[in-house]
DNA sequence: TCATTAAAGTTAT
DNA sequence: ATAACTTTAATGA
């Protein structure tokens, strides 16, 4: 987790459910609070001029939402929905700068945070600039993979649906089965009863 | 080559 | 049962 959940709820952070699909918040609103998930998973996204979903990101337990931004006086440039039911820990602007003050590992665990989802970011802006289906769907694999501890080929099952691996590099459902497809008989993946091996 | 459209099969709720 | 996801195929840019 980032933050440890007690010194959040020191701080005055309450703990909020939401069902599924409800937005925690959207895109314009002003940032006023941290939130960090106790359970369930939020996605952060966007819908381009065509209405077609643009996956920023799939938050999960732990992780926080939209942090960066209460750094800033912008407002959200994206929506975060839920996509499960949530626990979700939500603690005001002002106490989390107090507690940054009073808990110096918090500031390091934001900023570690933070740098992860920057280097997330730079490695699907390269993404975005490739042109070959097969490199794009191999670079987001090879993140996923990286930040988890096995490292044997096919050990690693991909958490995410076809339609969201499309929905986070821009490629069409149609051709990210294809081209899974394809990558599965060049050996560099597997498929078992539909769940994807890397 | 890939997106789009359509249609149908499958899985999860 | 219904919605969401997956798959295949045809067509067009």
């Amino acid at each position: 987790m980032i933050i440890n959940e007690n010194i959040l709820q020191a701080m005055g952070a309450e703990i909020e459910n939401y069902n599924i699909s409800e937005n925690i918040f959207s895109e314009g609103d002003t940032p006023n609070h941290y939130y960090q998930i106790v359970e369930g998973k939020v996605k952060l996204n966007n819908y381009n001029e065509e209405g077609k979903e643009i996956l920023q990101n799939i938050l999960e337990k732990g992780q926080s939402i939209g942090e960066s931004l209460l750094f800033m006086d912008k407002s959200y440039p994206m929506n975060a929905v839920t996509t499960t039911n949530c626990k979700i820990l939500k603690l005001p602007k002002a106490q989390f700068f107090k507690m940054l003050e009073k808990y110096p590992e918090t500031w390091m665990d934001i900023n570690r945070f933070i740098s992860e989802n920057l280097y997330f970011k730079q490695i699907m802006t390269q993404n975005m600039c490739s042109q070959s289906p097969a490199v794009k769907l191999k670079i987001l694999m090879d993140y996923l993979k990286s930040s988890n501890r096995v490292k044997e080929p096919f050990s690693y099952q991909i958490p995410f649906t076809r339609q969201q691996m499309a929905n986070l590099t821009g490629l069409c459902v149609e051709t990210t089965i294809r081209t899974l497809k394809v990558m599965e008989k060049k050996n560099i993946l597997k498929i078992r009863n539909r769940k994807i091996l890397y």
